[in-house]
RNA sequence: GGCCCAGUAGUUCAGUUGGUUAGAACGCCAGCCUGUCACGCUGGAGGUCGACGGUUCGAGCCCGUUCUGGGUCGCCA
């Protein structure tokens, strides 16, 4: 091994081109491969930016050569020599026309044999590329997300600072405010018996910073929710987060209108539509079954319910008696694309979402088959398709249910199965939406009360601000989620600021006026204390960069992710610890796992 | 907490109806090779078939349990 020092590196590999050829240069890197052709020997050295083939021969330098022959993958290597120009060009590599001759060569460190190559599009499974991150994200596919990571991160700071906006950081040992998600806690070792809470969002502390008179706010905040992990959902994550005072609706909007043009534009080069289309959320359900709808596609929903309500057929007139409703997903072309089999596979799957089963009907040139003829007048059967604007060829597929909530789900996730089964999802297109007028509460049968669907500091709209006293079921919030085909990128609000609306809404939400003092104290003597009106929103920074980097799991854009159980296999934790750390904490455990 | 999927060499996989000594490719090791670039050629090493238990004359294959991962519903103010 070599000692580090008398070659310092000049370029990087990626960066040699004809036009040093003559030069003298020094790189530094790994080695990725060694091609042995006897009296001949390439290596390939590999760093972050790209690789550069070393050539080395008996005849030039036994001495050099030598050392060459013991190279193995990922040493790591400094190397001086001169760039000339290849007998044998390689076009499939930037740097393909040139190559280093070498002159001094130092191994900086060997490697054992890695556990997996180091290849881009590499289909080792994640425990493997996980347990060995830091080989994973030699990888250049891991390179170049956590480059374009990089680069989201830093538009955003670009743009909001250009905006005015001032980065601040907020706390990380918190008050833990158990309304929605689970907090991961941090116990006191001052305060006996006394915990902190990690941020589920810096929510409060921004609106604080409001009050300060900060005016203009953003963060990149890390963020803790304990709850259980999805396929773009970690325990700890990135927001991208922003508050600003004075502001409407339609100011944030338009702040962040321009932010998505400019990251859109530096890291993919799209030219976005601005301004973006506006769907409110009571139109996105009835339409598309969720409130977060992917737009790249058509395949609207239908309600029936007012065709169906008399019929013979209970499964859809029972639903529209008991205040629930019947929906159709009109598939054209479907009728032959979904055999009976793929039907059945269908039915599975909106039983997942609580659906009890699935209706469905074929237009075939024979006239109409479905699967619930016989409970049906004809009359009835055609009046379902017309509503439904189906013709020759075209599959209906209905479910009805006595839940709104249960129709929308099944039929909203269907929409999108059958799409992707169908393949008419184009590639390349990104269909943005705001979600606008949102519901203020939903009721929680778990809890027995109403529950805020965004979090208790929305504000209600100005023609519903009184609801929130007297009709809470229906009433909508100054909220609104920026959606990506078919993902919440972001959300915000424009915020309650006075301390009555807020002591109002505490009340809404069932918290006794003690209750509210106790956990929420500390805002509700700001906002007496002068506080402007304020809105912003938050991103999921992870999720912005999946859909921009095209990965296809939120782990692929995290340098180190946790897996689905929230263990990181890597460094192994979370762990045990010494008895002797408990006991400065003041933490017994009661019921410990065998191991 | 529920449901579904996967686990065979270092890696990615194949493995017939349950039947002799579990194969391939890549990687690794050794030898040969002066223009390769997924170098080539020759040879070699490498396996607790995730684990435990059961059925059977016999289990990689069938059954049960369990572990490890993945997806998902619930959950995610």
């Amino acid at each position: 091994m070599d000692k580090f020092g008398s070659i310092k590196r000049t370029v990087w590999c990626g960066a040699a081109r004809m036009e040093d050829v003559g030069r003298e240069i020094a790189v530094c890197g790994w080695v990725q491969r060694r091609r042995d052709l006897g009296h001949l020997l390439f290596v390939d050295l590999r760093d972050r930016t790209g690789i550069l083939q070393l050539a080395f021969d008996d005849q030039t330098d036994r001495a050099v050569f030598e050392k060459a022959l013991s190279l193995r993958s990922e040493y790591v290597l400094a190397a001086r020599g001169r760039v000339r120009e290849r007998s044998s060009k390689n076009f499939d590599i930037p740097t393909g026309e040139v190559e280093l001759e070498v002159t001094e060569l130092q191994i900086l460190a060997q490697s054992e044999t890695p556990p997996f190559e180091i290849v881009e599009d590499s289909d080792v499974n994640d425990v493997l590329r996980l347990k060995h991150r830091y080989l994973d994200l030699r990888r250049p596919d891991m390179v170049r997300i956590l480059q374009l990571r990089h680069k989201i991160v830093k538009c955003a700071r670009d743009y909001f600072d250009e905006q005015g906006f001032l980065e601040i950081e907020t706390p990380m040992l918190t008050k833990s405010t158990p309304e929605g998600a689970r907090d991961y806690l941090v116990p006191s070792r001052v305060h006996p018996g006394t915990f902190y809470a990690l941020p589920q969002s810096p929510q409060q502390y921004k609106q604080l910073l409001m009050v300060a008179g900060v005016d203009r706010y953003f963060q990149i905040a890390r963020c803790f929710r304990d709850e259980d992990l999805r396929a773009d959902r970690q325990p700890e994550f990135t927001q991208i987060d922003l508050e600003m005072s004075f502001v409407d609706e339609e100011d944030v909007i338009a702040i962040n209108e321009g932010f998505l043009k400019r990251v859109f534009k530096s890291v993919l080069g799209v030219d976005i539509e601005t301004p973006i289309q506006r769907i409110p959320y009571r139109e996105a359900m009835e339409r598309f079954g969720s409130d977060k709808p992917d737009l790249r596609f058509g395949l609207e929903l239908c309600n029936i319910s007012d065709v169906v309500a008399n019929c013979g057929f209970k499964v859809f007139s029972g639903p529209v008696a008991e205040g629930g409703s019947v929906r159709a997903l009109c598939v054209p072309g479907g009728a032959k694309a979904f055999p009976r089999k793929q039907i059945d596979a269908l039915t599975d799957f909106v039983k997942t979402y609580g659906a009890k089963g699935l209706a469905w009907m074929r237009l075939s040139d024979e006239g109409a088959t479905s699967s619930f003829a016989k409970f049906m007048t004809e009359e009835e059967t055609a009046a379902i398709l017309s509503r439904c604007g189906a013709n020759t060829g075209d599959l209906v597929l209905i479910v009805g249910d006595a839940s709104n909530k249960v129709v929308f789900a099944a039929l909203g996730a269907l929409r999108c199965e059958v799409a992707r089964r169908m393949n008419l999802i184009p590639e390349g297109v990104y269909k943005l939406v705001w979600v606008t007028e949102f519901p203020m509460f939903e009721y929680s049968e778990e809890e027995g009360r109403y529950v805020a669907v965004h979090h208790p500091f929305t504000a209600p709209m100005d023609e519903d601000a009184d609801l929130v006293e007297t009709d809470r079921a229906n009433c909508r919030a100054k909220a609104y989620d920026i959606v990506l085909n078919g993902t919440e990128l972001g959300g915000g609000s424009i915020r309650i600021s006075t301390p009555e609306m807020q002591t109002k809404m505490f009340r809404a939400l069932g918290l006794t006026d003690a209750d509210a003092q106790e956990r929420f104290g500390h805002l509700l003597t700001a906002f007496k204390y002068g506080a402007p009106p304020h809105g912003g929103l938050a991103y999921g920074l992870d999720r912005l960069v999946m859909l921009l980097a095209d990965a296809e799991s939120i782990r692929d854009v995290i340098a180190f992710p946790k897996v689905q159980n929230a263990s990181e296999l890597m460094t192994n934790c979370p762990d045990t610890v010494d008895p002797k750390q408990l006991e400065e904490l003041h933490i017994t455990i009661s019921a410990a796992e065998t191991e």
